[in-house]
DNA sequence: GATGAATGAGTGTTCATTCAT
DNA sequence: TATGAATGAACACTCATTCAT
C-alpha cells in the first residue's frame, strides 16, 4: 500500500509531481474521512471521495483495493496512537490528580472531541457490525491504551490519597463514558437537533468532571471547579 | 408458516387470513428490528426482512411504502410511550431518592437496556444523519420525556435534601450518559469483542450509579450499594 | 365472457343484485374505457379500473381473464357497428350529395368525434403494434364498413353528376383522413396544448368539408357552407 | 464488439475509446428510436435498447439519466431543425404554387414520411398524455414552424392569384392533415394490416394533393398531375 | 501512474394475477 | 359470486470495480 517509488532522478526534496504522488493516499484518506463521517459508509460514493481528492475514480482503486479497505485505512489512520505522547504529557503533569483528570478531559476535547477525529469514533461504532476486524484493531489501538491511561491517573489519585479506594477496572469507564457519549451525540442527534443537549460540549464535560471528581475525591474540599469557569474547564 | 390452525369452534377473532393481516405489520416490524439492529439500515435487504417475517417481498410493500418508511416505523414502534407507565411507577416509589435512582437504572436495564429495544437507540444514533426527520421524532418522544423523568428524580432528591444543589439541566446528562454509553457499547464493540468492557452490564450500571450518587448525595453515608451485590441490583 | 347466469328464481326483470351482476362487465368496461383513454394501456392500473367500477380487483379478473383481454373487450365494445343504422340514415337522406357529406361529418362528430368513442380510435392506433389481432378486428368492423359508407356517398355524387369522376378507392381517404386526424389531435396534442389547433373542432371539420367539396363538386356553385355558420356546420 | 481496429498510424481523430464515447449517444438514440417506434415507450426495455446499441444497461444510464429522458432525447434528436433548410428550399422554388405544394409533399415524404422519423410523430402522439412537457416542445419546434411553412406557401398562392381567398389559419390544417394521417396509419394499422389503405403512400399523397389543389386553385386548369404519374409525384 | 468509459450483479419497487376465504 | 391479501416475476436504476488507453 502507498508504494513509494524511488524518486528517479532528483535527490532533492522531490518535484511537485512526486510530492503529489506521495500525497495521493493522504488526500484520499482525508476526503474519505470527511465524507464517511458526514454521510456514513454506505451513503458515501467512491466517486465523491475521488472527486473531493481531485483524482479520478480509477486512481482511488490504485491505492485502495476496495471501498472497505479504504474505510479501514481511514479508521486506522485516524484513531491510532497519540497515547504515547499523551502519556508523557500527563506523566509530567504537576498538580493534584483532580487537575490531571480535568486536564485530560480538556486535552481530549481539544485534540479529539472537537475535531473530525471524533467522527471516526462515531463511524466506528456505527459500522462496527459490518467491520469486526476493525473493531479488534480499535480495541487494541485505542481502547486498551485509553483504559491504561485513565487507569494510571486513577492509580495516581489513589496512591496520593486524593481518591478513595475503588475498583479500577470499573471506574475507568466512569471516566471514559462521557467522552464517548459526547462524540456520539455530537455526530448524531446533535447534528440534527442542534440544541438538544441544552448546553455546550465544554459545559457538558465540565459538569461530568465535576460529578466524577465529587464521587472520587476523598475530601471534596476542592471546589469542583472555579464557579464561573465555563471556558476554563 | 406458523400455520395457526383454524379456531375450530369459536366465532370470535376472524378467519386465518384476517388474523394474518392484523399480525403482518407486527411480524414485519419485528423482523426488521432484528435485521436493522444486526446489520444496519443499508446492509439490510428488504427481501431478508420479508423472508424472516415469512412473507414475500411484495407483501412487505403492502404494509410499508418503502424501506425508509419501514425503518421509521420500526423506530416509532419500539421507543415511544413507556414513559407514562414508568413515571407513575417512580412517582409512587417509597424510599430514598438514591433508591429511586438505582431502581430507575434497574428498570431501564431490564425493560430497555437488555432487550432488543436498546438496539433501536444504537440504530437511531448510527443512522441519524440519513434520517433527520426521525431524529426530531426521537427528540420529542424519547429524549425530552426521558430528561423530564430524570429531572424529576433529581428534584425530588434536592427537595428532600438528599442531593446537593446542582444545575439540573446539566446533571440530567450525567445520569443519562451511562445508559446511552452502554447501549452503544453493547451493539458495537461489545458485539465484536465480547469482553472488551471488562465487566457485565449490570456491574457497569452499578458502578456508574455508585459514582453518580457519590457525587450527588449530601451525606454519602448510605453505603453506595451492598458491597457484594453484583447480581442483586 | 359476460356469462349471463339463469336468473334463479324470479321471472321478473331481476332483483337489484342480479341487475348488478349483469351490469358488472359493463361497468368495468366503462371504467376501463375512461382510464385507458385518459392514460393509455400501460399506465392504467387494473386496481384503478376495478375501483372506479366499484368492485375489487379480484372481481375484475372474474370477468376478464387478463388486462389485455379487458383492453380488447373495451375496444371491441366501443368501436363496433353503428354503420348499419348510419347507412340507413344516409340512404334515406334527401338533398344534394354535398349535403349528405356535410351531414355525415356532422353526425360523425356528434356521435363519435366529440364523445369518448373518439378516444378509442386514438387508443387503438397508439397500441396497434402490441395488439395486432385487434387491429384486424378494427379493420373488419370499422374501416371497411366506413370506407363502404363513404364510397356509397361518393358514388351517389358521381351518379348524380354532382361530383367529378374520381378514383373512389383513393378519394375515400380524402374524406376519412380529417376525421382520424381530428380524433388523434384531440387526444394527444390537443389534450396538452389546448389551443394548438387554432380553431374549434367544428370549424376544422367545416373547413375540411368545404375544401373537399370544393375539390369534388363539378360546379362548386353551391356556396361551400353558409358563410357565418360556425355552429351550424 | 464491433472492434474498430486501432487506427494504426494516424494521430488524428483520437483513440478507439474516445471515438466510441462520442458515438455512444447517437448509437443509443438510434437503437431507442427503433425500439420505441416498434413497441412503444412502455413496452420497450432499457436493456433491449442498450443491447441493440451494443452496450450494457449501465452504459445507457451513463448518457441518459432515465428512460424518460432517453425518450425525450429521441424525440428532440429526430424532429428539430429541418425547417430552416426546408424553408430556404421552398423559398427559392421557381414555378407555380401548385408545384411548390406538390414539391413540399414530395420532399416531406422522402425526408420524413418514409423514414424512421415518421415513427417519432406517431410515438409523440401516442405517448402525448404521459409526456406533456414534450408536447410543448413539439408544438414549439415542429408544429409552429410547420404551420408557418405551409402558410407561406398558401400566401404565395393567394398573392399570385393562383389560389382562391381562404382562411389561412384553417387551411393550413387541410394541408397538414394528410401527412399526419399517413404517418399514423403507417405505424399503426399499416403495420398490422399491410394493405388496409388500398394504395401506396405515394399514391395517397398524390390524391390528397390533387384534391386539395382542386379545392384551392382559382382555375384548376392545370391538370392536377400527369395522369399516369404514380411514381413521378 | 492516471484516466474514465464500461460493466453487470444487485437493489428497491411495482403490479398483474392468484386463491383461500 | 366477491373479496383483497399475497405473490413473484419483471423492471428501472445504482455503483463498486475493471481495464484499455
Amino acid at each position: 500500500m502507498s508504494p513509494t517509488p524511488p524518486s528517479p532522478s532528483s535527490a532533492a526534496a522531490g518535484t511537485k509531481r512526486e510530492r503529489r504522488k506521495e500525497a495521493r493516499p493522504g488526500e484520499l484518506l482525508e476526503a474519505a474521512l470527511d465524507l464517511f463521517v458526514e454521510k456514513g459508509f454506505a451513503a458515501t460514493r467512491v466517486d465523491e471521495v475521488a472527486a473531493r481528492a481531485g483524482v479520478s475514480k480509477g486512481t482511488l482503486f490504485l491505492y485502495f483495493p476496495s471501498k472497505e479497505e479504504l474505510f479501514k485505512a481511514v479508521v486506522r489512520e485516524n484513531i491510532a496512537g497519540r497515547f504515547a505522547e499523551w502519556n508523557d504529557e500527563l506523566e509530567a503533569f504537576v498538580g493534584t490528580t483532580s487537575e490531571v483528570l480535568r486536564y485530560c478531559y480538556k486535552v481530549w476535547w481539544e485534540r479529539i472531541g472537537c475535531t473530525k477525529a471524533s467522527g471516526i469514533t462515531k463511524l466506528m461504532l456505527s459500522e462496527a457490525q459490518n467491520f469486526p476486524e476493525i473493531v479488534q484493531f480499535y480495541q487494541q489501538e485505542v481502547i486498551l491504551p485509553g483504559q491504561a491511561l485513565i487507569r494510571r491517573i486513577l492509580e495516581r489519585g489513589v496512591a496520593r490519597s486524593e481518591f478513595r479506594a475503588m475498583n479500577l477496572d470499573y471506574t475507568v469507564y466512569v471516566v471514559l463514558a462521557p467522552m464517548i457519549f459526547l462524540m456520539l451525540w455530537k455526530h448524531s442527534i446533535g447534528a440534527c437537533v442542534p440544541d438538544a443537549l441544552g448546553m455546550t460540549p465544554e459545559q457538558y464535560i465540565e459538569i461530568q468532571a465535576d460529578n466524577i471528581l465529587h464521587g472520587l475525591c476523598v475530601r471534596p474540599d476542592a471546589p469542583p471547579s472555579p464557579p464561573s469557569s465555563t471556558g476554563t474547564f
